[in-house]
DNA sequence: CGTGTTTGACCTGCGC
DNA sequence: GCGCAGGTCAAACACG
């Protein structure tokens, strides 16, 4: 018998670079480490930016829900019976931030929605109810809103301010879940749903509705063919993004949102940024020169 | 058979 | 108290 004997060994001898080389490399990557360090810097200064930003939008929010209940408190005692009255009241108290109506209550609406919702002030439920207005393009005749959570119908009823019917649904997402949904055609126009949310989801699943008020939000404002006079920019932005008490941690993710998007968006806040990188880029460069 | 929809009846609140 | 309108219930029905 005839082993063969095959040398199995690794072979670890690598052939060290010259010493000038390994200097060049070393000078890279401590340029590298400066750059991310750098880098870094710089993200944590912008994320503390943003964070002062969102933080002053809370403040600025608290203050205007403050003098909307004490306006809206205030003309309750003073008519108390006048229900029409109070609504229209009531429409003069939004809260416009940034192509954003916040609004208190329910009693706050625009325009086409107006016979929709006629609600007095004090017909508020649960303060830990909010309710979002969602306006959507019907491609059919069905009373039904995809908005990524799952709806069980109870009821229909014709009502007297619109011919359309209105379609009553509850979120079967969770079977404890209290949120309901009234669904029905714009009075205007009838290939519009008008979808009016009430209460809040006691389950996950919150993104379907947020990523769904972002893309109208972003729609109104890249100016979508549909669009063509200012009010109706107004009614198509107005009655869909009415929040009311939304969880402060969706208009947070929601506001970062619109201000990545709208960054990125911007050509000159693209294009300084791309300058600036150069510019760091060519700063290494000659400073690496010059070592 | 289970689940969802339809639809008439019923309940409730408000104005007169 | 009555009538009206909006909201809800629940039996019947449809569908996979």
């Amino acid at each position: 018998m005839e082993s063969t004997c095959v040398d199995t060994s690794l072979n670890l001898n690598i052939n060290h670079p010259s010493t000038a080389t390994y200097k060049k490399i070393c000078e890279q990557d401590e340029i590298m480490v400066e750059e991310l360090h750098r880098l870094n810097c710089e993200n944590k200064r912008l994320s503390e930016t943003l964070s002062n930003m969102c933080e002053n939008y809370e403040a600025m929010q608290k203050q205007l829900n403050q003098l909307m209940n004490q306006n809206c408190e205030t003309q309750t005692h003073e008519e108390s019976r006048k229900r029409k009255a109070e609504s229209e009241d009531c429409n003069n108290m939004f809260g416009t931030i940034k192509g954003i109506n916040v609004i208190n209550n329910e009693c706050s609406t625009t325009t086409d929605e107006e016979s929709l919702i006629k609600r007095p002030c004090r017909e508020i439920s649960s303060p830990k109810a909010y309710k979002v207005l969602v306006k959507t393009e019907a491609s059919s005749n069905s009373l039904y809103v995809m908005d990524g959570y799952q709806w069980r119908k109870y009821g229909q009823k014709v009502t007297r301010d619109n011919p359309s019917p209105r379609a009553y649904f509850r979120c079967s997402n969770a079977p404890s879940c209290p949120v309901k949904k009234k669904v029905q055609k714009s009075l205007e126009d009838p290939t519009i749903l008008v979808a009016t949310y009430e209460g809040e989801h006691n389950h996950g699943h919150e993104k379907a509705e947020i990523s769904m008020i972002s893309s109208q939000i972003e729609e109104s404002f890249i100016g979508s063919v549909h669009v063509t006079s200012p009010k109706q920019i107004m009614q198509r932005t107005s009655p869909s993004m009415k929040i009311d008490n939304v969880p402060k941690s969706s208009i947070q993710q929601f506001l970062v949102q619109q201000m990545a998007t709208s960054l990125t968006n911007d050509p000159n806040f693209t294009a300084a940024l791309a300058s600036a990188i150069s510019g760091r880029i060519l700063d290494h460069t000659s400073n690496k020169a010059n070592w």
